[in-house]
RNA sequence: AGUCUCAUAGCUCAGCUGGUUAGAGCGCUACACUGAUAAUGUAGAGGUCGGCAGUUCGAGUCUGCCUGGGACUACCA
């Protein structure tokens, strides 16, 4: 496509292509290097910062990343128009479990073929291939949606100087002595021998209904640690209740709820018969006690029970609060082992915000060995709680089962045995369970309460089907809690959008932040740098390249490696052949051995770093920090970001990775403004998913709508933070409404200026000489320009749409052009058409403008074909024009105003009109409008010309307040009434309502008025109420708000004959049009003979010829060509020809 | 289960610090207009503002509870 710069015309289309426009405008960026201009012709000005997040092109785009990139690209693209320089860098994240998952389904392998069948080169191998799979196709999306972003030197994650970025930035978080290593309990696989992620968790058919045997057993309290109030009430027992009783050996603690009722129970053991004192939560105690319990009131009731009864009885004997019961030691439920650490304070009842009394007694068993909240709730008590963990053979802390799934040696009759009959080989599983065999014990010893099936959801592992395990493993931790007081602080100062996600979800998330689990025993990802010796007394955290090297030679040296690799790597050389030598992924560095400072052997931990630390890290390692570009962040030109967006669900992702990176490594924000977008939904609010077959291709869409009216639809539509529901037809109507009316107001400027060869050529008329109506579009036009302005500096982009939508539709095509379309075509080539025409220029190259940012291929269409003819700005492209400058001397509130007047004010003619059935095209003599004040009159004067002509009326006569023909109404205001008076509102109101219209005379010309309610005096301003004419006698009358409308319809004689004459002026352009021709040719018109016409055509001859361009008008008794017209009572014949 | 979020006309959405008659567009019906015409205007139908309580002279708007949709986190004796 060419762009012909020495044209003098504006282009002319025969229809809207949104879509052609879209492929046309983006050739002419690629072969123009506009997205390149944007960025070079900002040199030296002031930085916006930008990050991208990165998307994993491991699998296919879809509409919602439209919209997600949209919201990208449309701020970058405001702030280069605001004169701001906008780097922005794409990138790709390539590791993680998804990619990995993936090529193992390829490949047909499990985890545990890796480094079997396959080695750990190959699989990484073909994990990097499988993760670039489908670049092309996001790149495809990215350029035909219109995203602007440099794909030409993108940061992806595998690349070697990523990862040393991230080494370094891990070794800084490492230096501040925020990263150890730990237990944490989670879902493990025994089966398969792996942790599982939660993403495995979450696989669909995980959890399934299982039926378990559980116990709710009785724990003895040692009575000299009772509360004084429980002191005198001999043995007592506290209830709990597990699913799980494999882990009752492993208790060492109770966990009560603080807030919750507890009662102590007076009974019998239902399998020993022995008298029991129980404690348990109170609401609980019809749930325990069912079946063959009793409640009795009385301590003879409760003697009189003998074994042989059915009915056992039992009685509240005393109440109390959980907080009450904390401190309580018990004896240790099944004396198997010890805690190795700290064994004199377990046994003992602790506090936990987690219990409820849903099910169960209230108080929980708390193994922190096999449950989360159980290992939480045994660390913040004071004293710590421990663990059931012992010693090994090697001296290492073990819980009691085994990685396995079996019970180790301590556990005497039940060692070896599989804690789940599920893990035991098919055929070999016994027939008691260690479940059922535990509860066979405890029944015995009189520790059981109850024992009884029970059916509940479960996990099980989705690669071997067996039940998963809770358990504790090692892992690699930073401490989280020992910054989120400042990472909360920090968050403070970020504006987000919407506010609630900031502090809310996202505040609420870092007040109670646990330790960010960095580990992943997986093989694609970026490896812990950290090197340790066996025993784990001596380690190394490694933060480059020239570090490993450094370490290695030593090694080497200590004779512990037998060569350093990387040999070739020149220390400093940041040339990209020079990183091509080294590759830091596991398979590579595992082989390295290094050695400690007492000489011992030092091997890599196993495990990789988190994914979600290598995209939180993208603001330094994609720029190599700080080995490279160092300025770029500590002089602050590249970091913190000025703007993200992403989707919701990043927001205890990637703004919480960034967020904490940020606040550890760098004591900043990450981000200052961040907008977190939703979901996008099908149009009936489903989530969109292959499965359902919902999900729409976004390249269909686009090449379907073509991408402006996609992305502002999807912008203008609803907010960006909430769901949208997308559905088709909306970009169908924005396409039809929004495009379609700003396409068909450039048509209709660009028939008329070619005509009249207009090019901008003239001066601007001066603002003062240009019509009302002129000064009125441009009024507005500004308004829209400041309001645009801070919606875009706002992160409001819907609004932004939404105002640019109204006031093209609205304000500029059906009143702007619909009225002063005659001023186009009409009469000479002087002022008040150049003025038309520069200020319709003027509108329309502001939109845009504006709209620019959301709608840029169609935006840059409007912008070049406007200024080819004019050659009014040398831009190449509108987006790299200036953003309009809002001109407060253009903006007239008054005028504004008079505008809104008069169309209310037609509007009620037009209604009266069509209520009466009286056609717009038949004149009327006049409308009465009852004024309040001179204010009010100055205004409808000023427009009065206009409603005569929109509404086809004669004269405006304004009535005076005073007239006595008005029908006045009064209402109270409630606004200034209501804080005065209160409670005596409702009477004032009805007194108000109630007013005669001397009353009403009153406090118009007096201003107040004294009026008695409820036995007080009180007196009235004129702000206090609210008047209006509601009706004129004897007329037919319209009214909105505040304005009243009085039309007269009368139809004179004169009137009658106007009508007629402007009814066959419509009929001659209409036979104009059909027959083909041009607007500018001249006619002679032959009508024939009709009573009712001969004389309304000599009244306004002249009127009807200077209309219809006609040079000869003829009245013949008899035509035989021509057309019939029908009207009113006229039958006629209608003839034209080229004069 | 917890945290957050949403709920206003058949559909998509406005509704400012509470102010008495809740708006717009689309769609539907009827009528009009016709040198922007696959547009436009006017009128009509269509709402217990998710439900229940409370605060208030007054609640779509503030508070609490409940119901339903969604997101995230967790998976619990």
């Amino acid at each position: 496509m060419k762009f012909d710069t020495m044209s003098a015309k504006f282009p002319e289309y025969k229809g809207l292509d949104l879509p052609k426009v879209a492929e046309e405008i983006l050739g002419y960026w690629q072969e123009n290097n506009i997205f390149e201009k944007s960025v070079s012709t900002r040199e030296n000005h002031q930085p916006f910062v930008f990050f991208e997040g990165p998307p994993s092109a491991n699998g296919l785009p879809g509409v919602h990343h439209v919209l997600a990139r949209a919201i990208k690209d449309i701020f970058p693209r405001y702030k280069t128009m605001k004169g701001y320089q906008v780097k922005r860098k794409a990138g790709w994240d390539t590791h993680g479990l998804p990619i990995e998952l993936g090529v193992e389904k390829e490949l047909g392998i499990t985890k545990e073929d890796i480094g079997k069948t396959i080695s750990v080169e190959d699989y990484n191998a073909a994990c990097r291939k499988a993760v670039m799979r489908y670049t092309d196709v996001w790149n495809d999306l990215t350029q035909k949606m219109g995203y602007w972003v440099d794909m030409e030197n993108p940061y992806i994650t595998y690349e070697p100087k990523y990862m040393e970025s991230v080494w370094w930035l891990l070794k800084q978080i490492y230096n501040k002595q925020l990263i150890y290593k730990g237990y944490t309990i989670q879902p493990y696989s025994p089966k398969a021998g792996t942790g599982l992620s939660s993403h495995e968790l979450n696989q669909p058919g995980t959890y399934q209904d299982v039926t378990d045997t559980t116990i709710v057993a009785q724990f003895k309290a040692i009575k000299n640690t009772l509360p004084d109030f429980l002191q005198n009430e001999g043995d007592i027992h506290f209830l709990a209740w597990t699913t799980t009783p494999w882990t009752l050996p492993s208790n060492t603690a109770l966990t009560v709820g603080p807030k919750i009722d507890y009662v102590l129970v007076e009974t019998f053991n239902q399998y020993t018969f022995e008298p029991i004192k129980v404690v348990l939560a109170k609401k609980l105690v019809a749930y325990q006690f069912t079946g063959r319990f009793i409640q009795v009131d009385t301590d003879e009731a409760l003697a009189a029970y003998k074994p042989e009864d059915k009915k056992i009885p039992y009685k509240i004997i005393s109440e109390c609060i959980g907080k009450d019961l904390v401190g309580i030691k018990y004896e240790q439920l099944l004396q198997y082992a010890l805690p190795n650490d700290n064994p004199e304070n377990a046994f003992r009842v602790i506090a936990g915000d987690f219990v409820t009394t849903e099910d169960g007694t209230g108080i929980v068993h708390t193994a922190p060995t096999f449950g989360a909240d159980d290992a939480l709730v045994a660390k913040q008590a004071t004293p710590e709680v421990p663990p059931m963990l012992v010693k090994d053979e090697n001296g290492n802390l073990v819980p009691l089962v085994d990685l396995q799934g079996k019970f180790r040696a301590e556990m005497g009759e039940f060692a070896g045995k599989y804690v789940k009959n599920e893990y035991y080989n098919e055929g070999e599983a016994p027939e008691r369970s260690v479940d059922v065999e535990i509860a066979i014990k405890l029944k015995e010893e009189n520790k059981a309460f109850k024992v009884e099936k029970y059916k509940h959801s479960y996990p099980n592992c989705w690669r071997t089907d067996k039940p998963i395990l809770y358990y504790p493993l090692d892992s690699w931790f930073i401490k989280i809690t020992d910054v989120k007081e400042r990472m909360f602080e920090l968050n403070e100062t970020i504006n987000w959008k919407p506010k609630a996600t900031g502090t809310g979800r996202f505040g609420n998330w870092l007040a109670n932040a646990n330790d960010w689990n960095l580990s992943r025993s997986r093989y694609w990802g970026i490896p812990l740098p950290i090197w340790r010796t066996e025993d784990g007394k001596e380690e190394i955290c490694i933060g480059s390249v020239e570090e490993l090297k450094a370490e290695m030679q030593k090694a080497v040296s200590a004779g512990v490696l037998s060569k350093a690799i990387f040999a070739d790597f020149e220390v400093g050389n940041n040339s990209e052949e020079n990183y091509a030598k080294i590759d830091l992924h596991k398979n590579i560095v595992d082989t390295i051995v290094l050695v400690s400072k007492s000489g011992q052997k030092m091997f890599r931990e196993s495990d990789l770093i988190d994914v979600w630390f290598d995209s939180g890290a993208m603001p330094y390692a994609q720029w190599h920090y700080p080995f490279e570009n160092k300025n770029l962040i500590d002089k602050g030109t590249a970091y913190p970001a000025d703007f993200i967006a992403e989707g919701v669900d990043q927001t205890r992702g990637w703004f919480y990775t960034l967020h904490a990176i940020a606040t550890m490594v760098f004591d900043s924000v990450a981000y200052k403004n961040v907008v977190s977008n939703g979901l996008v939904l099908d149009k009936n609010g489903q989530k969109m998913s292959k499965r359902l077959g919902n999900a729409i291709d976004p390249f269909e869409t686009l090449k379907t709508y073509g991408a402006d009216a996609t992305r502002w639809y999807m912008i203008a539509n609803a907010n960006p933070w909430d769901n949208l529901k997308f559905d088709l037809e909306g970009i169908e109507e924005v396409k039809r409404k929004f495009f379609g009316t700003l396409y068909n107001t450039y048509s209709f400027f660009q028939l008329y200026a070619n005509l009249d060869n207009f090019t901008y050529a003239e001066a601007d008329v001066p603002i003062q000489e240009r019509p009302e109506i002129d000064r009125w579009i441009l009024s507005e036009l500004n308004t829209l320009i400041k309001k645009v302005d801070v919606f875009y500096a706002d992160y409001e982009p819907t609004k932004v749409a939404r105002a640019i939508s109204d006031f093209t539709q609205d304000y500029l095509s059906n009143w702007y052009v619909r009225l002063c379309r005659r001023r186009f075509w009409k009469g000479e080539y002087g002022q008040d058409k150049i003025s038309a025409f520069q200020t319709l220029y003027t509108c329309m190259v502001s939109i845009a403008k504006l709209g620019a940012p959301i709608a840029p291929f169609f935006m840059d269409r409007l912008y070049l074909d406007l200024n080819l003819a004019t050659q009014k700005e040398t831009f190449e492209s509108v987006h790299l024009a200036e953003f309009p400058v809002f001109d407060e001397a253009l903006v007239d509130k008054s005028l504004e105003r008079k505008m809104e007047a008069a169309q209310t004010i037609s509007s009620l003619v037009l209604s009266l009109r069509a209520k009466e059935k009286i056609k717009v095209r038949q004149p009327l003599q006049k409308i009465m409008i009852p004024i309040a004040n001179p204010q009010q009159k100055e205004e409808i004067l000023a427009v009065s010309d206009l409603i005569k002509h929109e509404v086809n009326i004669k004269e405006i006569e304004l009535l005076e307040e005073a007239s006595d023909i008005l029908v006045k109404q009064i209402k109270p205001n409630f606004k200034t009434l209501g804080p005065r008076f209160g409670k005596d509102m409702k009477a004032i109101a009805g007194a108000v309502t109630n007013f005669s219209a001397e009353d009403i005379n009153k406090i118009e010309q007096n201003g107040v008025l004294d009026i008695e309610v409820n036995g007080k005096n009180l007196t009235l301003a004129l702000d206090d109420v609210e008047i209006t004419s509601q009706d004129i006698e004897g007329w037919l009358v319209a009214n909105e708000g505040s304005l009243t409308v009085a039309l007269d319809i009368t139809i004179t004689d004169e009137l009658r004959k106007e009508g007629i004459a402007r009814e066959l002026v419509n009929r001659i352009q209409n036979l104009r049009k059909d027959s083909g021709f041009e607007v500018t040719d001249r006619i002679d018109v032959k009508l024939q003979n009709d009573v009712q016409i001969n004389t309304a055509i000599i009244a306004n001859m002249s009127y009807i010829k200077a209309e219809t361009l006609t040079e000869d008008l003829e009245i013949i008794e008899k035509l035989e060509s021509g057309i019939e017209i029908v009207f009113d009572d006229v039958n006629t014949k209608l003839f034209i020809q080229k004069h």
